[in-house]
DNA sequence: CTCCAGGGATGAT
DNA sequence: ATCATCCATGGA
């Protein structure tokens, strides 16, 4: 096993620390001045210098990585791609919308793999961000690999074939609770290939969401954050608790009953092609920014 | 429609 | 140190 230290990565409007605190992914912890997690089987170590990247990469068996490969793995899971001034620009102009643009510059919807994203929102229903992180770490620890990077110890996350063969004890011992049962279930059909995970990919947006419902323990919030946050459906528009605080605040202000189903189709069209990029937006700038982020709002 | 399971971090007291 | 609060799915 050997660390690799690349050449830096160019990073145009892109804000690492940001984007790794806006609750879609769980695993990143600080290390040193930046962060260290794992994509797939490596262990990575990450850091932003202004426009730029720093990262060391590690893998545990094939040491055949090239600079080039590697660059293109961490290009493509941070979605440097992503055009984020055009994706901007489709935003509605309303004030509650400007003023989250304006908060989240350069956090981007980053492209996690299939089963460790939908695996991980199985497991954040009910949570909160820090438990959800604590089951991440449990879960890769116990059952993934262990890979180092730099001095740092991180762990990859178990595949479904692994999951698969545990028992709902195992799963509840790392305090899943009754989100064991679900987990187990659905790690099953997927080692079984009963979900084709990758092939769903082919799937337009509905036929996705819905074959994503199918499964054990994935409602439509956990499916549209699969889509967003794995597919790269970025019209997907989850609607958790702080979403739903923020839309009947701004968006049906003083309005007594709102029901789900008039909110969704409201999402639907009002914020555009990219909004799922716009509930990220919102949903940050709820938690970490602005006046009365504390949560307890009504 | 209502009610509830199950759990650890978090912030208030 | 204790206590209330947070929270999405599925089944009764």
């Amino acid at each position: 096993m050997r660390t690799k230290f690349l050449r830096e990565i160019a990073a145009p409007d892109f804000d690492l620390a940001r984007t790794l605190d806006s609750g879609q992914v769980f695993h990143w912890e600080k290390y040193r001045d930046g962060y260290a997690g794992a994509i797939n089987s490596k262990g990575v170590y990450v850091e932003q210098r202004g426009h730029r990247l720093k990262v060391a990469l590690a893998s545990s068996r094939d040491n055949k990585e090239h600079g080039q490969d590697a660059q293109a793995t961490i290009r493509h899971y941070f979605a440097l791609d992503h055009p984020l001034a055009e994706i901007c620009r489709s935003f509605p102009s309303d004030p509650a919308m400007r003023a989250a643009r304006d908060f989240c510059a350069g956090l981007r919807i980053i492209r996690q793999p299939h089963w460790e994203c939908l695996a991980t929102f199985i497991t954040s229903s009910m949570k909160q961000v820090a438990h959800i992180r604590q089951i991440s770490r449990t879960l890769r620890q116990r059952f993934g690999k262990r890979l180092r990077i730099l001095d740092c110890e991180m762990h990859s996350f178990p595949p479904a074939r692994r999951v698969a063969e545990l028992t709902e004890q195992d799963l509840r011992a790392c305090a899943l609770g009754y989100r064991a049962k679900n987990l187990l279930a659905t790690a099953r059909l997927v080692a079984a290939g009963e979900a084709d995970l990758k092939q769903w990919n082919e799937l337009s947006d509905e036929a996705l969401r819905a074959r994503l419902c199918e499964l054990p323990g994935v409602g439509a919030k956990v499916a549209n954050c699969v889509m967003l946050f794995a597919y790269e459906r970025l019209r997907a528009f989850p609607i958790d608790v702080w979403i739903e605080r923020v839309l009947k605040q701004k968006y049906f202000p003083g309005r007594r009953k709102v029901t789900p189903g008039q909110l969704r189709s409201f999402c639907e069209t009002y914020f555009g092609r990219h909004g799922g990029y716009a509930q990220q937006y919102l949903f940050h700038y709820a938690r970490r920014g602005g006046p009365a982020s504390g949560g307890t709002a009504k």
